[in-house]
DNA sequence: TTGTAATCGTCAGGGCCCGAACGATAGGAT
DNA sequence: ATCCTATCGTTCGGGCCCTGACGATTACAA
């Protein structure tokens, strides 16, 4: 079957309201679609993956930067993660009740805590990480590996802009 | 100044701690960093244009839904938003506080309730809306125009594989 | 040394978010 | 007429999410 890169009715009805405001409709189709993949995505791997292991996303996020990572402060940890340091402190609550993850003081400043990834964390996320990158690999089988690279480009370009 | 594509240095790291279990690397890159950008840009127009509004991103989508298509029932708007019936009936609540849309009941079947935006509801989203498209222009201004649509092609590629 | 400013992680409050369970309603079948 | 089933929107419990305020701690200046 060919590919279906065909414009959504939602969409086609959102343009037409809206094309008389004089708008950059290519930036919207852009960004509105990137908002709709991102969650479409997230819900499927929340509700057919992560659900096993009782993590949500943001806890599966944060688990994600410590394997990789290795033990972070805080104040780094959420914003690696994407998340503000108060939400941080519950999301690290809840992998510490799962015993994924284990705070730790800092020796010089008082103030300051590592989080660590505990073993069970890091063998859990060994045993997901495969699995979520399948859900990568299907959700984009229908682009070619130049697509794939394309599409990673322009968001890393987005992002660059967002950022200065 | 050239575009940056770069990749981060969060990315880079990323990539090598888990190239070794043979993974799906242009998937990887792709789907995270879609993640990245929604949420980036989700925060940003929350903080920076919609908190004038007391609207969150969600409320905002409800809104703009309704703005679009027009009076729905609960089932329709909560699948065209994306979110669930329950969360609706919450960010409906909101919107109802907030003089920006209203309940009526369904004429022939009492278990039915149509949601549509107010006047107020309406005039708001004419003026939010050139500011949240002003937002979606600049984060994508370092792209070229066939780059956006080869961008928005390439997300509703992966729409319909996920629907399918 | 003592005051002051900066920075740390946490908590409080309010809203979003989901799945599961619920009462109300509707549509068919018998 | 009365079950049975499907579907409607809401509620509930628990977790995520933010901003703003907080006490604790540190760094630095006078």
């Amino acid at each position: 079957m060919a590919r279906d890169a065909s414009v959504t009715r939602a969409e086609r009805e959102a343009r037409e309201r809206v094309e008389a405001l004089g708008i950059d409709v290519d930036a919207f189709a852009a960004v509105s679609n990137i908002f709709r993949v991102a969650n479409a995505v997230r819900n499927h791997t929340e509700r057919n993956l992560l659900s096993e292991f009782n993590l949500s996303f943001s806890g599966f996020t944060v688990l994600w930067v410590l394997w990789v990572w290795g033990p972070k402060e805080s104040r780094a940890l959420a914003e690696e993660s994407g998340i503000s340091k108060s939400t941080l402190t519950g999301v690290v609550k809840t992998l510490e009740r799962l015993g994924f993850a284990a705070r730790k003081p800092h020796a010089m400043d008082r103030r300051r805590v590592f989080v660590r990834a505990t073993r069970e964390g890091i063998s859990t996320m060994r045993r997901i990480f495969p699995h979520f990158n399948e859900i990568e690999a299907t959700v984009t089988r229908d682009l070619s590996a130049r697509e794939k690279e394309g599409l990673a480009r322009m968001l890393r370009i987005m992002l660059h802009t967002l950022e200065s």
